[in-house]
DNA sequence: ATGTTTTTAAACATGCTGTCCACTATTAAT
DNA sequence: ATTAATAGTGGACAGCATGTTTAAAAACAT
C-alpha cells in the first residue's frame, strides 16, 4: 500500500525530468509551462495540480537533492576528523555526478540564482559550524575569520564542481578533482618547496608591485 | 561637442539605476520593463529605443563594469609577482564596494546566472594565465591542475566578495579581507605552525575517518 | 531660429499565466 | 470484478507583459 498514487509519482517525475531538461537546453528563463507538460506529455493543467508554478517545481527539485546530500552527507559530519578526510567533499562530488543534470541547473544559477545562493548558503553554515566547533574543542583562534573561511571554502568547492560537471569529457576523477581541492585548501597553492611559484618575499603582505 | 545627446546619456542612466534597484528589491523575474521605465520616469516606448528587453540592459550593465574593472585591473597584472601582492583582488574588492548594488546584483546570480556565470569565467582566464604563464617561467610543474586552481581561486574570492558585500554593516575593511583572502589562497587554512587545529595523520591524504 | 534627434502616449496583436469546469482514465481496496 | 476515490485532460477564460508602430511634442546642437 504505497502512500503515493503511482500517477502522481509517475507525473511528479516526469515534470521534474522535462523541467531540468529544458532548462539545460534553454534556460530557465526561456522554457514556459507549457514546454514542460508538453516535453513530459502531460496536460497543462495536470502542472497547476501539482506545482504553483516553475519556481515552485524547481524550490522542489533543489529541496529533494538538498535533502538527499544531506542524508549522505551526516554521517560522515560526525567523524572526528571532519576537514582533514575530505570524504564530505567527495560524497558530494559522487552525488553531483550522479544527479549530473540537476546539478548543473542549480550550479549555473538558473532561476535568479536563488537555487544556488540557498546551496551554498546551507553548505556555508555547515562549514561554518564544523570551523567553529574545532576552533572551540582546540581552544585556539583561528587565523582567519570563520565566516570568510567557510565561504571561501565553499567557494572553492563550487566553482571547481561546476567547472567539473559542465567539463566535456570529464577530465579528472572525483578522487583527483577532491584530493587537489583539499589539498589546496589545507596547505595553499604556496608550498615550502616552491611547487607552484617563488615565496611572497617577506613572512606576509607588502611586496614589492 | 559631446558625442552622446545629453538626452540618451541620462536615459541609459535612468534606466540602469532602476534596474539595479529594482532587482535588488524584487527580483530580477519580478520586475517588467514598465516597472523599470516607471521607476525611471520615463515612458514605456523609450526603454524600446534603446534596449531589445530586460536581458539586454543588464547585459550592458554587465558589459560596462567588466570594461571599467579590467581596465583597473590591467597595469596590476603587468607586474611580475602578481599573485602574491594581492593587489588585484584588492582593486577588484574596492571597484565591488564602488559599484555596490550592481554588483550585488551580478553576484546574486539574477538574470539565470548568466552575468555571473560570465564574470567568473572572465576572471578565471585571467587566473589561468597568470598561472600558467608563471609556472612556465619558472619550468616548473605546478602541484595541482592549473584549471583547478584558477576557478578555485576565483570561486573564493566571488563567494567571499559577495558575502562581503551583502553584509550588513561592513564587518571587515576591503584590506583586511582581501588580506586574509590571499593569505589562505597562499598557505592553506592548515598552517605548520597548529593555528588553525591538528594536521592531518600523514603526508597527503587518507586519514582515519 | 532651424533642422535633427529623442521622448512620448496610445493602440495593437501576440503569447503566457493561472483558474475553472465537466469529463475521462486510472488506481487502490473490497 | 465492482466500486468509490483520486488524478489527468482539453477547453475556455480574464489578466497581464511583451514588443511594434504611429504621429505628435519636446529637447537638443548649431
Amino acid at each position: 500500500m504505497p502512500q503515493e498514487d503511482r500517477r502522481t509519482r509517475r507525473t511528479r517525475r516526469l515534470l521534474r525530468d522535462a523541467l531540468v531538461a529544458l532548462v539545460l537546453e534553454r534556460g530557465y528563463a526561456g522554457i514556459t509551462v507549457e514546454d514542460i507538460t508538453e516535453r513530459a506529455d502531460l496536460g497543462r493543467a495536470t502542472f497547476y495540480s501539482h506545482y504553483t508554478d516553475k519556481d515552485a517545481l524547481l524550490s522542489q527539485i533543489v529541496a529533494d537533492l538538498q535533502a538527499e546530500l544531506d542524508s549522505r552527507l551526516e554521517p560522515l559530519l560526525r567523524a572526528p576528523s571532519v576537514g582533514f578526510s575530505g570524504k564530505p567533499i567527495l560524497e558530494m562530488f559522487r552525488h553531483a555526478a550522479e544527479e549530473r543534470d540537476a546539478y548543473r541547473v542549480i550550479l549555473r544559477g538558473e532561476g535568479d540564482g536563488r537555487a544556488l545562493r540557498e546551496f551554498m548558503e546551507a553548505r556555508s553554515a555547515a562549514a561554518a559550524m564544523v570551523f567553529g566547533h574545532r576552533a572551540r574543542a582546540m581552544e585556539v583562534t583561528p587565523r582567519i575569520d570563520i565566516d570568510v573561511l567557510a565561504r571561501a571554502w565553499v567557494g572553492e568547492q563550487v566553482a571547481v564542481l561546476r567547472w567539473w560537471l559542465e567539463a566535456e569529457p570529464q577530465p579528472l576523477s572525483a578522487e583527483a578533482v577532491t584530493h587537489m581541492l583539499l589539498e589546496l585548501s589545507l596547505r595553499g597553492r604556496y608550498w615550502a618547496n616552491g611547487f607552484d611559484g617563488e615565496p611572497p618575499t617577506a613572512s606576509g603582505e607588502g611586496s614589492p608591485d
